[in-house]
DNA sequence: CATCGTAACGGCACTGAGTGCCACCATCAA
DNA sequence: TTGATGGTGGCACTCAGTGCCGTTACGATG
């Protein structure tokens, strides 16, 4: 389709610049994607606005809708060193509530970026159908992470899944809302706030465990004082060990 | 690629007979993809075994993809009809916990298809995230279930996210362990406890209703004074009224 | 300065999914 | 017999993605 029989003088051809390229890239093509829409977007069109040969394009992205997902793979696996690395006697749900903090960081670090990917996952099926997929991936990462560490507790693996899945859409949901909102709020304070009752709900149940577990259920209008005695009352009752 | 110059019989030509030949064209697929693999398989290969033509396979099925996941969409209305006929006054994650079981029971009716999509969709990249995709339309669905019952409480858009997404993942553990084991066990069963914990768990949690509610859960091998602490701390937090 | 190796690039051809269009034919009603 | 309708086959086309090869720029080495 180049039927231009320019040599084309191809600018930026150092190379040490090969990010720099794939970012330049990335720009045409949403630029591209905003002006005329993902689907009638051709990879020749991002190619010649990029000055480029179609070839090369794919050679810097596996497919078309990489352009939009840039370097997924690499924040996953950050994601995973960070998992890895994590203090083994720490809390898991608050480890994983530290890394979905840094997930979420990710998105927030370029507000742009993220927005304008935001008004093209809602509009294109194929792209949300792209980044649920890597959502799952983060899921699925979480939920190894949760299964390791509660390998010994009976029903375990089904806690794992729940919780991993629980605090990847506490995530999902702030990010959501604050896309939505165009960046407006502090998500950040936010999740924060999401993850801990998220927390506080999950990391509660041990259900047939060895250690005892004890249920209270209160009323607020009761004065704190009170409620606070006669909690105390009876965790004084029960066997310690 | 049809070089047979055979008019071909064209067998099962009658009218009516328009989901029996979409049952025996993803039959015939499905033997073709589990001989020599999904990617091999091509839509030629497809038609040609079913005795159609290529043009006619894509009128039964949109995408190559779309003959592993046979009536997913209508299953997904069944689904959503479920939550639009329930009672408004039973307990949203009961109804929740009785759709989840529909759609478990959707796969444990027809256990040899299941399994056979489940050895394709843990082999096949594309068929994997097709699948995720579609796990993702129930979530959504249940999101918005919960929300509509949620809409008075605060918080309750974050609640409704991240219980639908527990279910779900009780859900899909469940069956991702039935598939695993060939259809061992007593997957209903397991789904019903197993979607109990998460109730008890998510259930709990009604921060700032009209009557505030507080549900702690300690383990008694944790100090009393540092459970007394945290409680009392958790308690300031609230507002009260 | 000359030469060689390497890596990125452009171009070409090809496969395969998916779509639009049109002609054909069977069925059914008037 | 005639006409309308709907499913079908065939053809051509677009576009994503891949393999292959020749070319070109650049750096290292002599």
């Amino acid at each position: 389709m180049s039927e231009s029989p320019t040599p084309k003088p191809r600018a930026g051809r150092t190379a040490q610049g090969r990010r720099r390229v794939r970012g330049e890239l990335a720009l045409a093509a949403l630029d591209l994607f905003a002006e005329q829409g993902f689907e009638a977007t051709t990879v020749d069109h991002i190619a010649e606005a990029a000055g480029i040969s179609r070839r090369t394009f794919f050679r810097y992205f596996r497919s078309k809708e990489d352009v939009v997902f840039p370097s997924h793979d690499e924040r996953l696996g950050e994601v995973v060193d960070l998992l890895d690395g994590a203090d083994p006697t720490a809390d898991p749900l608050r480890v994983l509530a530290g890394t979905a903090e840094v997930v979420l960081d990710m998105y927030l670090a370029e507000p742009a970026v993220s927005l304008k990917r935001f008004a093209l996952t809602r509009q294109v099926p194929s792209l949300r159908d792209k980044e649920i997929t890597s959502i799952d991936r983060y899921q699925r990462v979480f939920a190894r992470f949760l299964r390791a560490r509660y390998a010994d507790r009976p029903g375990g693996e089904l806690h794992a899944a729940v919780a991993a899945a629980a605090v990847v859409a506490a995530h999902n949901h702030v990010l959501r809302q604050w896309l939505k909102s165009g960046g407006a709020f502090d998500a950040k304070a936010e999740l924060r706030t999401a993850l801990d009752s998220v927390q506080a709900a999950l990391s509660a149940p041990r259900p047939a465990g060895e250690g005892n577990v004890v249920v209270g259920v209160l009323r607020t209008a009761a004065p704190t004082d009170a409620v606070l005695a006669q909690l105390e009352h009876a965790l004084r009752d029960l066997p310690q060990h």
